[in-house]
DNA sequence: CGAGCCTTTGACTAATGTCAAAGTATGTGG
DNA sequence: CCACATACTTTGACATTAGTCAAAGGCTCG
């Protein structure tokens, strides 16, 4: 069963690429505007809570979000969830498909999230004839192995503070590659979620923040945060922050 | 500075593909003969301890294990290391290095190991022209984001002895894949790189394979490990054990 | 045979999780 | 528009897992 059922096609149609207002934020922003001409892609409005797709859904479309943002997470057979990344503006979504044809993640819209479906068969054809989108995508495949590879260095070394000193310079990061100010962030998942992604605790996550204000680095209201210092919380968040500007395309 | 220059190029020259004695094993076993017939690759020759590659070094080329094994790990700024996967036979090194044309990670052999790095310019060419090789690729670096989708899980969720589970299943069904037994392992790295692999002090490694050699499930000689009760690890592992069958091309 | 490294074991410590409860937004129906 | 129900966030007290430190035992290689 597709959760897409309820989905609501506010454009009413499959849309060109090519027109497409979100072109500055996309993915797929560096293509020669030709690859595009004829690649339609269909734009679907989620609300808080619904599924792009399942664990197991046959892949049918990649996804990059256009406006909003999307969780993606796995599910143990002890039915634990694990947030796999959180999908802003201009993301590349379903990547993991590509193996075996069927999508290893839940994807779930965080808030009311614009998002365009792309017909993966479409695009592989196009692909196919085309080497620009061909290195198109595997460059995108490549950054998402390389940003997973972040994920383990963060779960694997850092301690509570670094890793969320190093979720909030993300955050921060994809601000100002956006083009916005790298010291307002707003957090659109709930504190469950940050530290279901982070592998805290929700009562962790709160001390960190909290601690962190106390000490002048952030200030924090519900899901906006200023950050007061950046170049503190860098240092605090070590190593890698995992937002490259070359690394837009995640999972 | 290219660490390859005491390399042993044991076969003193490039050589087929399509003649190599580990078609059977390899990451391209699958694919069309006649893809493979001009593809020539260079086996290499790596002692322990020696690197394939450097982080930060420019792609050249991909690597397939013939023959020993390999771990790749990034460095934090701090200079501390993590591992982010073990190669055994067949599998491909490199594909995070596509993204931005410099590996992510170091590549350094855990054994006398036999590699053939195949020049990554050819292998693109090839694939321009070559829609059943674009789409091996595509699937081998899909293959290798739902690889690391697991390592999350398995550092956010798991605990200790659910992480030494999960790491001995996974190379008992490596084993199984290539053919042979199931419950004979071989573990060719360190306890502490076990360890580091899993984030886990090496005494908490030791102290795993002790108990878990208590209660019968294992018996451990140095790098060797019998699993006695292979039904009761995989239960005890719980999840995903990131080595499904078509996962064979990791990082 | 000795040096050095890796592994194993024990005792203690500390970071983070768990439990409990109060405080605070959000939204719904009367 | 208010009042209540619900869900999320924050804080405090305590428990537990895994890490750290220290030391002994075993291979391996020169």
């Amino acid at each position: 069963m597709s959760s897409n059922s309820n989905v609501v096609r506010f454009f009413g149609s499959r849309r060109s690429c090519a027109d497409c207002n979100l072109r500055k934020e996309c993915a797929w922003r560096e293509m020669d505007e030709r690859l595009l001409e004829g690649l339609e892609a269909t734009p679907e409005l989620f609300r808080r809570g619904e599924r792009l797709f399942h664990a197991g859904d046959a892949l049918r479309s990649l996804f990059v979000v256009r406006a909003g943002a999307v969780k993606t997470c796995m599910v143990s057979s002890e039915g634990d969830e694990q947030i796999v990344a959180f999908h802003g503006p201009g993301e590349l979504i379903g990547l993991d498909a590509v193996a075996d044809g069927t999508y290893a993640c839940d994807a779930v819209a965080l808030d009311t999230s614009n998002v365009c479906a792309i017909p993966y068969e479409e695009l592989c054809a196009r692909a196919v004839r085309n080497a620009g989108l061909q290195q198109h995508l595997m460059r995108a495949m490549s950054c998402a192995i390389k940003r997973n590879g972040d994920m383990v260095m963060l779960l694997g070394k850092k301690n509570a503070e670094q890793r969320m000193a190093s979720f909030l310079m993300a955050r921060s990061d994809a601000q100002r590659n956006r083009g916005y100010s790298a010291s307002e962030v707003t957090l659109p998942m709930s504190r469950a979620d940050i530290g279901n992604y982070l592998s805290l605790a929700v009562e962790t996550v709160c001390r960190q923040l909290t601690r962190m204000q106390a000490d002048g680095l952030l200030e924090v209201h519900r899901s906006m945060v200023s950050i007061r210092d950046l170049s503190a919380l860098r240092s605090l968040a070590g190593g890698e922050t995992g937002e490259t500007p070359a690394r837009r395309a995640a999972l």
